[in-house]
DNA sequence: ATGATTTGACCGGG
DNA sequence: CCCGGTCAAATCAT
């Protein structure tokens, strides 16, 4: 990948000159309705997925907020063109641990209902973090076992094995879902790679926690032995129990 | 070719 | 004037 800054410095200056304010008539949703003082609804979540919540999402910006560590990424609905929907959402690193935990706040609801997938994508998709996370987890902390006894086709097989469980332990299994099969098949998650952003990469949890106001920075993490047992199923049990 | 992302510039509120 | 939020051209990815 070529540095970034190298070609922003050659390409940066050509543009600004005719840079020009035409989106007068269509200021945004949110800032008409706060001069207004109109209540826009904004709730915030921490959570290890916070580019999976099963809501197609555009990125429109990226900010350093002052006295934060990490960017803030700012994203809107990927269908606020065509249907005007006003959903938004920030999203920021608020820790380093690993996996790094992410404060997301979303501002008003989505009108395009339509888009939202099923409830089977968004287990399907967690499923798939997980048996990735496991596997991740798997390489680090036994590399002699992944390197002596699995070459790349095992590894795959193994994760197939995984996904495969849990979707039958979450009750997912797709004979039993009365959902459209060619929309599923168009939309099943690509497993992620290596050109994969960081975050996504590393943003493999199911563990979703609403958080109020008083949490922000004092937030408690759930306990370290969901990262330590990659296999034990337990905790995912447990999570979709009450999910 | 088309859609998504990157990133410096721009805008407006405080 | 500072800073958070947004825009849009350039660039990347598919």
């Amino acid at each position: 990948m070529a540095k970034r800054d190298d070609y922003m410095a050659s390409s940066s200056g050509s543009s600004n000159g005719a840079h020009k304010r035409l989106l007068q008539d269509s200021s945004s949703y949110a800032q008409e309705h706060a001069k207004k003082r109109v209540h826009i609804s904004t709730r915030t979540e921490y959570t290890y997925a916070p580019y999976h919540d099963g809501y197609q999402w555009r990125k429109y910006g990226q900010k350093m907020i002052r006295g934060n560590t990490y960017p803030r990424c700012y994203y809107r609905c990927t269908f606020h063109q065509d249907h005007g929907c006003p959903a938004t959402k920030h999203v920021e690193q608020s820790n380093s641990q690993d996996p790094p935990l992410f404060r997301v706040i979303y501002t008003n609801e989505h009108t395009c209902s339509s888009t939202h997938v099923s409830d089977y994508m968004a287990s399907s998709i967690h499923i798939q973090q997980i048996a990735d996370a496991s596997l991740r987890k798997a390489e680090t902390e036994i590399p002699r076992l992944t390197h002596c006894v699995a070459g790349d086709g095992l590894i795959k097989e193994e994760r197939d094995v995984i996904v495969s469980s849990l979707t039958v332990i979450n009750g997912c299994d797709v004979a039993k879902l009365d959902v459209g099969h060619e929309a599923m098949q168009e939309n099943t998650p690509v497993l992620m790679d290596r050109n994969s952003s960081y975050e996504a990469v590393r943003s493999v949890s199911p563990v979703q926690l609403a958080a109020s106001d008083e949490l922000k920075m004092d937030f408690v993490e759930p306990p370290e032995s969901h990262w330590f047992e990659p296999l034990d199923l337990g905790w995912f049990m447990e999570y979709t129990q009450t999910g």
